[in-house]
DNA sequence: ATCTAACCGAGACGGTACGTCCGGTCTTCGC
DNA sequence: GCGAAGACCGGACGTACCGTCTCGGTTAGAT
């Protein structure tokens, strides 16, 4: 009689048997699909078509749309974790911001944008699983490499350093959601002179 | 045929004769709905019931959902377009900074992030209407403040007053989106000295 | 307060408004699809489809595939309920019975047979419906005919004519239903020969 | 290679390693199912479950659900077999046909009408199989019954009895599947007027 | 006594149909 | 002619079963 916390309320299906060839499949035909349309005009079984798998074997496995999508930007997303230290900070920002801003241009983040973070607006555990799985580790390994300029004294000593990261990330997120310009090389510069420099000079 | 400009692929109906009763009806049964639950439960349908208002009138004057969130939005959030001249720029931004941070925990503002924004990632007439109608007119007004701030000589000449929005106001949205961390009055705090000061100091 | 009977489930959709095209679209396509294939792979979605109708219109109207039978049997099959009187009775029953034989072998009644009468096994609205709109009426002719036999002296004055009703038709659909033999013009001669005199002479 | 005249489609199961363990709980399963509930709601995995079986065995052994039913019934249903014969024919089938009315009550009976003739209905190989190992065996016994009473000159001689043993037990099956009345003793006793002696006296 | 073939329970798989919900159009009233 | 009402066609939803398949585990019969 340990944690009785999660009643099962379905009778949980066994992760040994499960057919990996149909997860990537499934994978696949969710990243193609919401790529090729809109996230509103993606559904399960156009999913389950495209990946030649019925239905109840992607119900079986995965909660909703969303939680196929985390998932498949999570096992191949994996490339954008990379964070340079060459020992100048701003170089460093620079070169990481970019990948970033090259990333949201691409197929893969148009899924992340158009259709996780639009549905994390209605539900609350994606949400959370979003900022866990994609956002906070990205987050974490900046935070790791701003510490280590603060110490090396290239950064004010009194400043929260997950706030830079906000100031300097934000940006980048703003015009990806509210699409009110394109993310570009340009601005990424842009956010480095005013942020580390400050508007007032 | 006076104005064949809008070749009219619907009867074209009569706002003369529209009934406000039903317009502020279908408005305040969105905003309640999308208040009470989650965006993506919001249905033509149950704005139409919960307004005693039959599916037809919706579909007459507006094309969707969002639209209906658009022009509610619109209309009952004129309030947030104020901003403050006292002629400290950094005390005026934290007035105005400070009421928007406010906002944004308002149920107007629920259906704002949750319905709009999200329904923008995957339809860009959405998201055109969002930027025109919402954001552009307040960005307007901050620049107009900023520029006479750049000119009193507060803010270093060398920059784009609207990049210095996007710095200022983007982290807002970013943890307003992304659900990191509350918004809050701090936040705007540290905002306006990182990005005022700088982070190299 | 009156006869508040039957709860209403669904909030009872106006039969005023009723679309009698898509009425006509249903029962044929069900009749066809019936003749077609067996009443096993009779769906409702291959009803919809071939009707060109919406599912939703068909759960509207009809509770089950089998009601939809039965409203297209009851509506077409009137020409079955006619009743000669010749004055003769052995002759008037033998061309009523070789009728019903033939009807048997009909496609209409291959619906009828396949599908009703196999659905009314394991549904007993069905079955009282099956009996009440399509047995009933057809026994009750041929009992007021057997009446004024039995009145002209043909029959024995102490039998029950409905059990006589039931030892006439009862061989004919113990063919039907258990398919050991065809339903014939010969078997209505056996039938009235042997039911008429009796099988010890 | 021996005798390939059945291709064997599949690989054959070995007769002499099967459980009869599982065969039996799988007929228990089966007729219980078909006893609670109707036999539209009796499914395979249903049957399964409630034998404590993986479906496989089930496929292994029998084609469909209505072969499981027609072996239960086949071994369960031996005892209406007997046909007696005292040397008063009217008596004997008094007697028989009594046996046989009680049986159509039992749920046994439910089994065989609501399952296995419904279904024999959409399934032409069922159809045979019911004839064949179940009404077949009864009715050449009831001929062997009234062959001795058409020798003893009980009968007439000019009819044929496969038409006789049809018009007795016809008004049976025509109750039982058409559920127009009970079947009863009271039932019994009116075909055997009525059949014997003739309706025109 | 061990090996091995195959039956066993179990259940994941690709599918089909279910009955429901909602989208967006159309039609019919009453005002 | 607008507004309320709601029936219509269509299509996605999430579930239940279908019949097939693939796993260990068990249990013979042959070695």
């Amino acid at each position: 009689m340990a944690t009785p916390s999660t009643p099962a309320p379905r009778s949980a299906p066994n992760p040994d048997r499960r057919s990996e060839r149909a997860r990537q499949a499934i994978l696949d035909a969710a990243l193609e699909l919401c790529g090729e349309q809109l996230y509103a005009g993606l559904t399960m079984e156009g999913i389950a078509k495209r990946a030649g798998v019925g239905k109840q074997t992607i119900y079986r496995w995965w909660p909703s749309k969303a939680a196929i999508l985390l998932e498949a930007i999570e096992e191949r997303g994996r490339s954008t974790l990379d964070f340079p230290d060459t020992g100048n900070l701003e170089a460093d920002l620079r070169t990481q911001m970019t990948q970033v801003a090259q990333a949201f241009a691409s197929p893969l983040f148009a899924a992340y944008s158009k259709g996780l973070i639009a549905a994390a607006q209605s539900d609350p555990d994606i949400a959370k699983a979003v900022v866990d799985s994609i956002i906070k580790p990205r987050v974490d390994l900046c935070i790791e490499r701003l510490t280590k300029a603060q110490a090396a004294g290239e950064l004010r000593q009194d400043i929260d350093l997950a706030d830079l990261v906000e100031l300097l990330y934000a940006p980048l997120y703003y015009r990806l959601l509210l699409h009110t310009r394109p993310v570009t090389q340009s601005q990424v510069d842009t956010i480095l002179n005013l942020a580390l420099t400050g508007a007032t000079k």
